[in-house]
DNA sequence: CGGAATCCAAAGGGATACTG
DNA sequence: CAGTATCCCTTTGGATTCCG
């Protein structure tokens, strides 16, 4: 793909993030939610197919498992990996990068407000 | 878009790093490059169209400043603005999930019940 | 409940040629 | 040099319906 001057390969965690819905989504996972219908709720207008796609992806990737429970009502639940947990720095980072914004460039007041 | 479920909004961020070369494209920035036919070499295989519109949506959303010297070889020069210096810690996080792989994907005795 | 299967619209990119 | 202008194609994502 692109160039090899830089080290290790930000192009394989520029494949994992990539995706319309996968920053939120991975958000979501880390927030500890694990369930199909929870998550898809939570993204709201996402369609099934989408939600799947990003899945089956982040699965290959080796971010999340999968696992199913063969109860009744059946259920499935999603975890993310070692792997997928040392992402999470980053999404620390985001956090504070958000608030970095509520707070303003040049606004020097306490402004607490939202949490993520 | 997605959109109320959270505050602070982490979806601004998403809609600045979105798009294929988007992270590859402002890590090269972070690095120092701040000329059009440079940052084409870099990503190779990118087209002109899509480096500037790249370029273009990063102006819009403040991340970079598009400076213009209409000297004999016209020259232009992209360079990041406060705010989107401010994202450097998510590049730094990047940079570190990309080392941790490097090092230790052995230590994972991991599981991953993957059956696609 | 958690998908799979279709079908489809559209956005995103790519190739190329040309210009201020 | 740093784009613009086109044209076109591939990929993504969405709506819907049905299945284990």
């Amino acid at each position: 793909m692109s160039e090899q001057t830089c080290p290790g390969s930000i192009e394989r965690l520029v494949e994992i993030l990539e995706g319309k819905w996968t920053l939120l989504l991975l958000r979501h996972l880390f927030n500890g939610v694990t369930r199909f219908g929870v998550l898809r709720r939570m993204l709201h207008p996402i369609s099934p197919k989408t939600l799947t796609d990003r899945l089956r992806l982040l699965e290959e990737r080796g971010i999340v498992t999968r696992t199913i429970y063969s109860e009744v009502p059946l259920h499935v639940e999603y975890q993310l990996t070692e792997r997928g947990r040392r992402l999470e720095p980053l999404f620390v980072a985001m956090g504070e990068w958000v608030r970095s914004e509520d707070s303003g460039p040049e606004n020097e007041l306490i402004s607490t407000s939202l949490s993520s």
